[in-house]
DNA sequence: GCAAATTTTAAGAATGTTCTAAACCACTTT
DNA sequence: AAAGTGGTTTAGAACATTCTTAAAATTTGC
């Protein structure tokens, strides 16, 4: 998650960008205006943190521009000002939120965190190593590579991933993944675990599936 | 647009109330813990408005349990505390804003409206690749060209758009666009994609909407 | 009420997925 | 070391989904 600070007063930059990469956020800073919207057009951020006052372009106006081409990125204001009137400017010139100083980090990345809420989305996401597998989105990552993987692949990890460290018998596979409860005689299984680990990538060191001869077989994160 | 009010000072929840009413919202009064969630649970409300502490049940509580059930609806807390400790609490618990007491009409106004944003469908500038779909005026372009889209086309892609990186299952896209509920077994879909490709001009290189075969389809900037 | 445009249905073509079968390889047992 | 058991890999036949097109049904605009 990208977020970009725009911030004059350089010690509350250092101490916000300190504290949110802590929360392993990607953090980028700003100290003027200008360069921050031209920051803010030409990355993808997942949340603007604008300082209210601001040399050169106001955070209100960087919002507006902002706004105007890009409405899903959540804005959050910072700033002393505390009079109703221009909470009200801000929140109409389309920020999300709109925190003022002094303010608590914690409750500050309490906010943040609401407004990427949406995003970081409660998905079922499953690890295994450094693979990755969403089950609301259909979607398996290997590192930062997506690959790409046909429904009965994806079943079948699915459900080994749901089993870490646990033997898969076959009989278990077969139905679970295929539905099929009578005797089994086919090497279904065994031609997936074979796509899968070429479509994975997996090698003697990555064994992240391993066979149990004659039994089944295990994910590990080894 | 329904709001639910749950605060036991009457005097507050009155004038909330007209307030509200007043900016043409349908509000709902409960001023005991309990009978809020019972009436939150059985309505579908756009937004609650929740005190802090309440005979009963606390507004923490309901948040809670009201969490379990229901993801989307905001929830915005009203409170006299001001710690930070418990400005935080409130956030984790699943809210999406607190404001603190006393508060100006104006200001609780904006942070509704805020909370509401997304459902009232605010007109916007998406963007896919180089195309660009504008709710406000119904258009889109490719480039600078503009290019003409029926209604359905265009919703369509306005929901492939806003859930950008995210697959869309055939199910939630007739459900989204078609607002069909029940077993679906026609082409429409498909035969909809493949207009909007055809229109959109996309080629191999520029594959902005992609086919995840037995799942749905997906919108990518690539 | 008619013409034009839009939406939906339907059907064959194109493409992708799943499964079987058979050859190949590795480890175990005799 | 040979035979046996079980796993891996490959190719392709059978099957399923998606694409494309065209025509039918419906809606919209004049």
């Amino acid at each position: 998650m990208r977020i970009l600070i725009v911030e004059d007063e350089a010690g509350i930059a250092a101490f916000l960008k300190q504290g949110l990469e802590e929360e392993s956020f990607a953090v980028d800073v700003a100290s003027e205006g200008k360069e921050g919207l031209v920051l803010a057009q030409s990355n993808e951020y997942d949340l603007l943190l604008l300082d209210w006052m601001l040399p050169g372009l106001s955070g209100i106006e960087i919002c507006r521009q902002f706004r105007k081409e890009n409405q899903q990125t959540p804005v959050i204001f910072l700033t002393a000002k505390d009079t109703v009137d221009e909470t009200v400017f801000g929140l109409q010139s389309g920020a999300n939120d709109y925190i003022k100083k002094p303010f608590h980090f914690d409750e500050l990345l309490e906010r943040i965190k609401v407004q990427l809420r949406p995003k970081t989305g409660e998905h079922a996401v499953f690890k295994l190593g450094d693979i990755t597998l969403n089950t609301e989105n259909h979607q398996v990552h290997k590192g930062n590579e997506e690959i790409y993987l046909t429904q009965k692949e994806f079943a079948l990890l699915e459900f080994l991933i749901r089993n870490k460290g646990k033997v898969c018998r076959r009989t278990r596979i077969i139905e679970s993944v295929w539905d099929i409860h009578f005797e089994y005689n086919t090497g279904v299984i065994d031609v997936y675990i074979n796509a899968l680990r070429k479509k994975l990538k997996l090698s003697d060191e990555e064994n992240y599936i391993q066979t149990i001869r004659g039994v089944g077989y295990i994910a590990k994160d080894i």
